[in-house]
DNA sequence: CCTGGCCATAACTATTCATTATGTCAGCTC
DNA sequence: GAGCTGACATAATGAATAGTTATGGCCAGG
């Protein structure tokens, strides 16, 4: 058993992951699928247990890879951090506004770390509605926001395409005629195109329950009040979606960056960003 | 410019850096000099920096290396902890009671780690004399306790030697006759040792400088009040020992840990033992 | 001036890793 | 239900990698 785990099996692990196929990660990484299948076997076997459930339709972790995941997220952090920031003791303040289903996820936790080994850096996270968002960004209060591209308060810097997901709660009939869905009640943009991958696929629904928060959402599916499209990272265990579903397919959301033109050439917020962007 | 840093690359830095010498972690972890000095310069290829001044006695840090040694130790520690007590959330509450030399290193921030990924963990940190330790320790407040050997509350489960390092002042001439000396005024148990090491190298000193706190110890000889004995992590760069001194060598300090018999078997108190072992 | 400790370099070797090629399995279409 | 498709596993080959031995330079101490 090996002493580290090494980052570039961490790195495939992640990947593979997020991809849900061993094959569409070798592609990602350029590499080819026997690679990537040798490098998920070899961290199994440094870990001791094993880490995918495999079969003939992608990948889903195991207890175990679950329990990796997060280490193996921060350790990458971490490592990137190192590479590019590498203690040049930032100072200074960044606001950064988060679409709400972002700042749920690891993300926060990246930011921390960042925070935490540059002690003269003073990092703030907003999520809230657009229209706030973009007031807070007019004035300055967040230099940075990472949102879906066509709610950003500027236009984006580069952008990332993330797949949605079907989020299932207990005791839900997916084959119900009206569908319930549970929905965010605000001005969120992919709530259309969700509505309408759902009425092409000839499936009819109903809003079974609204909120304008994400636990408020969670809180719902969880309650087993209906059905609702996520991104993968916000999923709970119980929740995970059964690919072979009688769901329709979801669109890629695709979200971007926005940069206050006047944060330009801030160490900090150069650092924030390519935290950020490391994210995937 | 690899994409992440190796753990086995991060495990020879720190190794490297704590044995002070290429050539003695070569050894300590069963490698080749040239193995090492490869591994070294391929990491430093990967961060673009020199990280390590080579003399023909050693090696010291260098910028680029201090800042990187925070990052590399939080990394093994984290793939160390991934590979152990991966996510089984572990619960309860775990009193660890410290050496102050040690409350001031690398060893709370892994202490930190481990409690920030189990959120229902509650780890309390102490360090304070050692009669209010063994107190604290009978009362059961501490479970562990991670101490020079004969001041213990209890038996040693295992043990590690430590060196320690002449800290010096700016402006203290090392060569005064009677050496300007900062002590712990307390019963610091190795207060006597490097009184003895003096002695028989036949080097007179006065006592300077007393503190009880080892923020007043650092603050003393930063001042350039005299020098001190220190563990190496404990030094600024600016106090560095230059080991051609003509200061006496010193000895080793010996740790152990004692762990509260009706602790045995707790999950979580195991998992802080070994994340306090593995910090060497 | 020689010796010993330390690091760098070079040449060689062994291992490791990625690729190509092939096999198996499950679900889908017709 | 036969055949197709997409996904992962396995095996064998070849190239890149990392480790070892051997050697040289440098500085300090005797």
């Amino acid at each position: 058993m090996a002493r580290d785990l090494e980052t570039a099996l961490l790195r495939s692990f992640v990947t593979v992951v997020r991809e849900g196929s061993i094959s569409r990660a070798a592609t990602a990484l350029g590499h080819t699928q026997p690679a990537l299948s040798q490098q998920v076997r070899k961290l199994e076997s440094a870990v001791g247990r094993p880490l995918l459930h495999r079969s003939p339709s992608g990948v889903t972790l195991t207890r175990a890879g679950e329990e990796l995941l997060p280490y193996a997220q921060r350790i990458l952090s971490l490592s990137a951090q190192a590479l590019t920031e590498a203690g040049r003791a930032l100072t200074g303040r960044c606001g950064v506004g988060l679409l709400e289903d972002l700042a749920a996820s690891q993300l926060p936790q990246a930011l921390a770390d960042l925070a935490r080994l540059h002690p003269g850096a003073r990092l703030e996270v907003l999520s809230c509605s657009n229209a706030a968002m973009r007031e807070a960004y007019d004035e300055g209060r967040v230099q940075l926001v990472l949102d879906e591209v066509p709610d950003l308060p500027g236009p984006p810097r580069w952008t990332v395409r993330r797949p949605l997901a079907w989020a299932i709660g207990q005791g839900v009939d997916v084959a119900a005629d009206p569908l319930p869905v549970v929905l965010f009640s605000g001005a969120c943009s992919w709530r259309t195109s969700v509505l309408e991958s759902l009425e092409s696929a000839d499936r009819r629904w109903r809003v079974a329950f609204e909120s304008n928060s994400l636990v408020g959402v969670l809180a719902a599916v969880r309650a087993g009040l209906g059905v609702a499209a996520l991104l993968p990272t916000n999923l709970e265990p119980a929740m995970t979606c059964h690919d072979t579903d009688a769901l329709p397919s979801l669109p890629d959301v695709e979200l971007g960056l926005a940069r206050h033109p006047r944060s330009e050439g801030d160490p900090l917020i150069d650092a924030v960003e390519t935290a950020l962007r490391r994210m995937n």
